[in-house]
DNA sequence: TAAAACTATCACGTAAGGTGAGAGTCAAGC
DNA sequence: GCTTGACTCTCACCTTACGTGATAGTTTTA
């Protein structure tokens, strides 16, 4: 049975030795064992603990509600963990929110134009909640001016859709076009970049991790279909491009 | 020029009027006009450099550096958006790999097995800092493990993007098996959920988003080709199923 | 066996607001 | 014009989750 002294327990889970000691104060975690000297050692089934405090903290829970909820003895290790699970998903859709809300801003930034819906700026910010939201709405300003904002709104969204449908339509025909180039040809590269971008406002690809992409779309038959679909020998193509673009930044 | 009340903009950008007050008093955002009342109004500028204020906070600066950042003459709205996009996104790929650590956890858990690695326990936790990562790395363990972490790290991104097709997939298949059924039917709905979460996750359909979506599955060929692909039919059915699920909630 | 590196217990400090209390202000209806 | 209910103001003390020493004992390493 391995023990862990507070350095090291601090260093594996990534917190400060303060936070431990902070943490077996109010009794939220206590080490297994006290040697005579008062120095505090840990084991296993502190390693699972802290886990799971740390899962709450991520979710803003405060430590005496989470001692009240890991002391509780209906308390269940996977309920919980798949509770985490939900609320970590509605985190990263909310920060998917906020992305999107920056985008918007930046956009509008540089058409310099004025917002129509000051509204818009703060998407994304609440902390998940969310319950209560179209009610809101319809109660502030009545159902008739519900349903007509609805349908306004409703084209305006089918257009941003189609239009960024368009965007990634537009990039792999112009990569299609420049097949015949090197990969490293600055061309290419000019549209690698685009490539990249566009796919960042969908999915949080760092370098490293379209790195990664690249190989998929060479290895997985999925991807390799799709691309090869606009015209056979891209995918192998923009893999190549891809890479070329992940060394060169 | 529109005026804000402490009330009103508070609602606007789900912060507290308490908070507005302490913004005012640090000086970090004081109202653009003081009547004779004292009362605080807010007008379109401030309204901007609120937002500012909350996405650096989202980042967890703390206010007083924010207010240094933002007085800074050289400071710049644009170069500031796309710190906080690089910053998000970085965020959201942390949140990756604590989603990760949880289902490694939850499977282990399932299996009774042990764990060979407690480190494992606790990937993802740590508050994204980066800078210094790869060569703390190599400093730890030499130039040799660097690569097998990186190589890992590959696979994992891989087998994120693989996981996140095959739910899509998953979904298709399922609502393509409940076509028998009536659109409004509770089995249907609980996976519409599932296919709404899921659409979140790469582009921000609140339900009026998702709504004008619904429409362009029957309108629009890409899409309808692509779910009538799964099951002919499908995506006129999925198209009603949707606009239910959005009366519905 | 001494130095270097940890660890322990106070104890006070801090950031970002929460939570009233007491008093002035504004908009609406009568 | 007056009342009433909903806002708003300032003060001031409270809270959470640790950070930051100070001082003193303990373990590990050379």
């Amino acid at each position: 049975m391995e023990q862990y002294t507070v350095n090291q327990l601090a260093k594996l889970a990534s917190v400060s030795v303060r936070t431990l000691h902070h943490y077996d104060q109010i009794g939220l975690l206590k080490p297994g064992e006290r040697k005579r000297s008062g120095y505090r050692y840990y084991g296993e089934s502190e390693l699972y603990r802290l886990q799971q405090i740390l899962f709450y903290r991520e979710l803003d829970f405060p430590l005496e509600e989470i001692r009240l909820l890991l002391d509780d003895p209906r308390f269940n290790r996977e309920t919980a963990l798949l509770f985490h699970r939900e609320k970590l998903q509605q985190r990263q859709r909310r920060l998917q929110v906020l992305l999107h809300t920056l985008d918007e801003t930046l956009h509008q930034l540089k058409k310099e134009e004025k917002m129509s819906n000051y509204d818009m700026l703060y998407k994304g910010f609440r902390k998940e909640k969310v319950q209560a939201l179209e009610s809101e709405v319809a109660e502030k300003y009545g159902a008739a001016t519900l349903d007509e904002t609805k349908t306004r709104l409703n084209s305006l969204d089918k257009a941003t859709v189609l239009a960024l449908q368009k965007e990634g339509d537009e990039i792999n025909l112009a990569l299609s076009k420049l097949m015949h180039l090197q990969a490293d040809d600055p061309r290419v590269q000019e549209w690698v970049k685009k490539h990249h971008q566009y796919t960042t406002s969908f999915y949080p690809a760092d370098l490293t991790v379209y790195r990664a992409w690249a190989q998929l779309y060479v290895e997985d038959e999925r991807f390799k279909a799709t691309y090869d679909k606009v015209k056979p020998g891209l995918a192998a193509f923009l893999s190549k491009a891809m890479l070329v673009y992940c060394l060169r930044v």
